[in-house]
DNA sequence: TATTGTTATACTCTATAACTATA
DNA sequence: TATAGTTATAGAGTATAACAATA
């Protein structure tokens, strides 16, 4: 929400001598202009509040789409390596499912040839969900083509494709 | 970190029945890929943990960084100003505060037109500091470049241009 | 009444370490 | 000895609510 603020004046800093003004719309921010890092934070900030929005009839997080979609792809994966996939910690990785598997969406099978391993799967209900999301992320997707541009979309895409 | 590992080959699910391995470095994404928002967290996830290591000498994070260098820019700013234009809590922006305060960076200044308000000023250790850190900040802004690619990293600035 | 700074609480996420059962 | 899953803890970060001083 704060990212989304008007942002008409740019800035105002730097050159303009000293006593600015102490009203927030009017702020500058100098350095941190030309940062990537900035704009891709509040990017961030953006684009996970208008998902969360726009799963929020089903409850379904940015994180936890991401287990469902790479085991509802990959069925029968290992925990370590969903973690290892997304990038996320193995003991979140725990929470995340116990949720996830209380809500009837995933299975725990123990594994035949390593048992000190789960092999991951999608319930029926959990196929059928997921597609259900799919849909409504694909909605989210085109929140963000309305905010940025389609072809700015497509760029960033591309320009991000290896970090995926 | 987990950003960085290697993706060489992109998918494998979906199409090719079941069974897949089980084995880290071949799990398909699927419909993730195509997702804004998974690539832009997976890249400001790489980009913060580069500026915090780059910056890690002088052990200062890009939340610290974006409120000194507003200061640095709007001497005599509310901490409701700062707080607004940043996207911070108030009240997160009062233990930040508390601790470049306690570092001699900042100092918190009793308003004298709104006595319920304070003015944030850089001491002039903050301000020696600040130009370090800057200096420190355009070294990690050219390791996101040599990440990404110099026009790259310009289209990405274009693109998310107003949400800074 | 409303706002500024503050304190406090709760929940999410990240980062570790340690434990168990297996390998 | 190393690894998979689990449990636990501590630190950021976010979201709220409430309070005192002031407007």
């Amino acid at each position: 929400m704060t990212s989304s603020a008007a942002r008409t004046s740019p800035r105002n800093g730097a050159g303009n001598g000293k006593a600015p003004r102490n009203d927030a719309d009017e702020v500058g921010l100098d350095a941190l202009v030309g940062h990537a890092g900035y704009a891709v934070r509040r990017f961030q900030i953006w684009i996970f509040q208008d998902f969360i929005k726009t799963l929020g009839a089903v409850d379904i997080r940015p994180t936890q789409y991401s287990v469902l979609t790479v085991i509802g792809a990959n069925p029968g994966l290992s925990q370590m390596a969903v973690a290892k996939r997304l990038g996320i910690e193995r003991a979140r990785l725990v929470h995340l499912l116990d949720s996830l598997e209380q809500r009837k969406y995933v299975k725990r099978i123990k594994s035949k040839t390593d048992r000190r391993s789960h092999a991951l799967h999608l319930t029926a209900q959990g196929e059928t969900a997921l597609a259900r999301f799919k849909h409504l992320a694909a909605e989210h997707e085109r929140n963000v083509e309305a905010r940025i541009g389609r072809e700015n979309r497509q760029q960033l895409l591309r320009i991000l494709a290896d970090f995926t």
